[in-house]
DNA sequence: TGATGATAGATTGTTGACAATCTACGAATC
DNA sequence: GATTCGTAGATTGTCAACAATCTATCATCA
């Protein structure tokens, strides 16, 4: 049994500050068990697509690379499967995770409500140096845009709402929406073959919207987010259709 | 090295089909490990309040009692600590959620803009059944309001909206709303007394909520259940400031 | 007396081993 | 030749032991 202290009486407490200038750096490494870092590892593998989905995540090779035994790495396992980036099948597996169009399109539909509200909130809490930083990430899709660089736009398409969605000043609706937002970027690496042509760019739209925000218009900014992240569905469900050059090319080749 | 089958051959094959009429049951067995088995079970105990907010889980304490060894209970506790009902310290221990008043208001945010978006879709997709079952509800409600009866109020709360959330028909919606009604349900346990006149009855919104969906009238509907869920944050911080009886009496006593 | 440091016990973090299950492959059968 | 069966190897599930860390207690010292 625990014989420690009685239950909560730390939890009252409230942390330890620690006023050292190395005491940030202190923290972090006693936070971090093997657990956490085999999760953000593998979760940076699978959002940057080095996992594509439906890879079959085999324990004991990661365990190997990572130079870790395989009980974190089951623990890592079980905080992906939460966070829907992975599935695991028990006796069989864990793989990454594969969204079909129809969840992708209930999943979008809860990132339109999100949006909307990261919208509305960012529109009477963000700060001048976030607008700023907003309004240059704009800027440089728009050079994107015009260049064709999907590789350049796409993160910055995601860094642009990242900021508002850290604008809107709400920790939980930050961490919802982060979730899902990584469900969609793993329906997009899945089925969107990596051609500047097929990536749906909307510059208009992010542009509409942070006029919106800086000028504090809630309901206007609320509605452009919501209404953009629906157009994004649709857009993206386009691209699929139209097949990509090199696919178009089989196929005439095949006719 | 993995030596089984390339990766992703067993995903692209789709579900094996049992057609025996215990093929649920045995599904169902195949598929629960030890470490979701404890999951579910922690998950239980934290909701129905048997662990307060702030009590320290002992892994041998909880492996000795559920029978099982350690590792299940570990697995078990990242996949809680995703979904937000505990608290990790490294090497200290992990802890049911404890949410504060300001989490709790941005919680309700989150809460709200999903409920939203369930009213909108719930009315465009709701079955006749799912409007009986909820009208059935709402009946019951309102006895239990009337007869001051928490302990029947609450959980058919709790059902009412998961029936809508049900109705919605949108899986990832669903998830997400079960999760942060989960951490909301939390809150209200660690603060609420167990006082019949501290818990905020509306039986009124329930009604008109029903019937917009009923008719159909998804902006209504989704506007009824975003404020809704407004008031009901509004409600509950009003019923946290006048203190629950036995306090009230207690302040008495002192002065 | 109060603060500091050392020690023992308890708890968490990690690992390696064993058991259970699954997959692949080849032999046996029709 | 195709199908079924059985076996070997690989992989996952679980456990128990060890290492690292923390907490509480008591002795020491100013």
């Amino acid at each position: 049994m625990s014989k420690y202290r009685s239950p909560m009486s730390r939890a009252q407490e409230g942390k330890p500050v620690l006023t050292s200038p190395h005491g940030a750096a202190i923290e972090l490494l006693q936070q971090h068990s093997l657990a956490t870092l085999v999760q953000r590892e593998l979760e940076r593998q699978i959002v940057s697509g080095e996992l594509a989905s439906g890879t079959k995540l085999n324990e004991a090779d990661i365990a190997g690379e990572l130079r870790v035994s395989r009980g974190p790495v089951r623990e890592a396992f079980r905080a992906l499967e939460q966070s829907g980036l992975v599935r695991t099948e028990k006796n069989r597996g864990v793989f990454v995770r594969q969204i079909s169009l129809e969840e992708a399109n209930e999943i979008y539909e809860v990132r339109a409500a999100l949006d909307g509200l990261i919208g509305r909130l960012a529109a009477k809490r963000i700060r001048p140096e976030q607008v700023a930083r907003a309004r240059s990430i704009v800027k440089r899709m728009h050079a994107a845009g015009r260049a064709r660089d999907a590789d350049a736009y796409v993160p910055l398409n995601l860094e642009f709402h990242e900021v508002l969605a850290q604008a809107a000043g709400n920790r939980a609706l930050l961490n919802n929406y982060r979730r899902v937002v990584n469900e969609l970027n793993l329906y997009r690496r899945e089925t969107l073959t990596r051609n500047a042509d097929n990536i749906p760019i909307s510059t208009k739209d992010h542009e509409a919207i942070v006029n919106a925000v800086a000028k504090g218009d809630a309901a206007l900014a609320g509605r452009l987010l919501f209404e953009h992240v629906i157009n994004s569905r649709e857009r993206l469900r386009l691209a699929l259709q139209s097949p990509p050059a090199s696919a178009a090319k089989s196929a005439r080749e095949a006719a």
